[in-house]
DNA sequence: CTATATACCTGGATTATCTAGGTATAGTAT
DNA sequence: ATACTATACCTAGATAATCCAGGTATATAG
């Protein structure tokens, strides 16, 4: 993650490429660009970040992989969310919403 | 931080930290007990995190340092917020307001 | 035939945070 | 008196997320 330089949440990561994952299968580089899109370029994951993200993921029984060609011929290795995977997402999401709500909270109070 | 097992983004504690301070001098014990109070349980700052942090703020020149006694008698190292600090405090609200809209743009485009 | 975009990967450094201690005083309970 | 708890500060070392800077290889465009 970089642009915004720093203002990102560790293991946020993983939420947002579960999140991403959840709409559907999809390899890494794509993942980067979806992200960077969806985001309106706020974030940029570097490769160094995903690439062993996706390992780890992958090591935890959150994603599935499987290796393919490209309709050009480049091998692609593509991501799919498990059962386990989809869960961890929804409880991600309830700790980020728990979180961002209190730094709200706390930002509001101090500076109204 | 604990409390929500990782939710946290780094470097948000600074942003927390000066937020509280902006709104008067403070030390480093009631810090942690006001994050937790204005947080509503959510966060609550680890001694081991707080502490160094305060040091490397200060060192920033983010914040200045006094030490006095407390009516109790005990000594204590009070907190105040300084011009640059208030700068670096609405620089890094900024980024945080950037960086929580576009997790939930993606949040919200991958999980509707 | 070279440059660029795509596509994957890793090792080592950096940084934030955690863990787990340590010190010391004041107040409270036994 | 004495022990325990809450207050109040601190640090060293480990862990984990991320960054940086590379490396490899194929397809397409110029």
């Amino acid at each position: 993650m970089r642009k915004t330089d720093r203002a990102a949440a560790p293991g946020g990561n993983a939420m947002l490429v579960l999140a991403l994952l959840s709409t559907g299968e999809m390899y890494g580089y794509q993942i980067i660009e979806e992200l960077e899109r969806r985001s309106e370029r706020v974030f940029r994951l570097q490769e160094g970040t995903l690439y062993p993200l996706l390992h780890s993921l992958e090591k935890d029984g959150l994603v599935t992989a499987r290796n393919a060609q490209a309709p050009s011929g480049r091998p692609r290795r593509y991501y799919r969310i498990t059962a386990a995977g989809q869960r961890a997402l929804e409880e991600k999401e309830r700790e980020w919403r728990v979180y961002a709500g209190a730094v709200h909270a706390v930002l509001a109070g101090c500076t109204p």
